[in-house]
DNA sequence: ACCGAGATACCCGGTTGTAGGTATTTTTCA
DNA sequence: TGAAAAATACCTACAACCGGGTATCTCGGT
């Protein structure tokens, strides 16, 4: 029987990396590396930490955890980086495995499917099929806006762009349509949303995570 | 001696509920209720959770936190409710007390800090204080955008009232300047950050959590 | 055959922010 | 006491969004 797993955490809020952390050392294959709670002291550190695996929060104090990602891969270290992110953003997804990480989870994720993340990893394997079969598809997404706000199908496309920070005019272009309707759909989206200013309702679609 | 300290969770994040359960599990004085993923289920059933205390994360999915926290104020069951969040916005760490919290505690807190603030609150007392003394102060923020960016103190004031979703016009007003002083303020803001639109201004700003 | 929801397109007047300047005063600090 | 950094103020032109409208057209269902 080999050593254990040992697992390096990153992330800014301790009460997640200390319930994190008591999960994975109540299994006996896994064990607990160092807790990290910045950019700047896990890159001092990090040289010197012998984990096997290194969950790391995207969203880290500056520097963020794309750019530790990034530090940690120019450094040639055999560390198998596994992302966390509140919300899957496909673009953040990919961005992560081109800097080098090996799987990408999502905190909505529950135990069983971290540890089994953890053990492909461990094998060569990378881990990122959860985000495609995520808790919340985005059929489902548009169904709830639905029957909350009355959203139509039309108005709901034209939020996804708007996510993607897209002005009216490249919408338009994006879907040979008028600039007007663009206007005309954006302008009862906010109605019914009860929202006035564009980053209102960028605020909306964090908030709802989108 | 007096039973266990029973408390519930409300987080989307099943990594974070499990692991809280984890942490609150290995302590004897505490027992962990029932734990809620969603606003709908919690409403569903919190009027037969037989807990003390209500772990309430203020970004749930819809409703979301404050909406529930309210729901559960106006059924006037005896729960005491704890918010919990990622970041110290006062605008809405004052609505939630307004709406009957008992607490407020940032996810930044650690595990001591959870149970001091458990335990205040089961003496019937409040648990707001955190915040004032949270991990990272406006100063430190300030501090760390300067280093990186070159932030000047006036460009640091201006981006928090941005951060409020306040306008130029808003920002003159309540600074005493013009709003063309502003509006210069506001562009090396940009240039200093690398930044197009005020969206991607704001989205900066939640990134980073300042 | 008709109704209604949804999608499309347009108009106007207004506010807010973006991008490029210039220029003066105040503060800081070597 | 000078020079540099910061803060202040203004200008023009333009882009993007906001809030009222109005007016077709299409398509599914009764």
């Amino acid at each position: 029987m080999n050593r254990s797993i040992r697992i390096s955490l990153a992330d800014d809020h301790a009460l997640f990396t200390e319930g994190v952390a008591a999960l994975l050392q109540a299994d006996d294959e896994l064990e607990v590396g160092t807790v990290y709670h910045d950019g700047g002291t896990l890159l001092e550190g990090i040289d010197r930490d012998d984990c096997d695996i290194l969950l790391l929060d995207v969203r880290l104090g500056l520097p963020d955890g794309l750019a530790v990602l990034e530090a940690i891969a120019k450094m040639g270290l055999r560390i198998k980086v596994i992302m966390l992110s509140t919300h899957s953003e496909t673009d953040i997804m990919i961005e992560a495995r081109r800097l080098g990480a090996r799987g990408y989870l999502l905190k909505q994720s529950n135990h069983a499917e971290l540890k089994q993340a953890i053990l492909k990893v461990m094998q060569g394997d990378t881990a990122f099929e959860l985000l495609t079969t995520g808790p919340q598809s985005a059929e489902d997404k548009f169904r709830r806006l639905r029957e909350t706000y009355g959203l139509t199908r039309r108005e709901w496309e034209i939020l996804l762009h708007i996510k993607q920070q897209h002005t009216n005019q490249m919408i338009s272009e994006a879907l040979h349509l008028s600039i007007f309707t663009v206007e005309t759909h954006r302008k009862n989206l906010m109605q019914k949303l009860k929202l006035r200013t564009a980053v209102a309702l960028h605020q909306f679609i964090r908030l709802y995570e989108l």
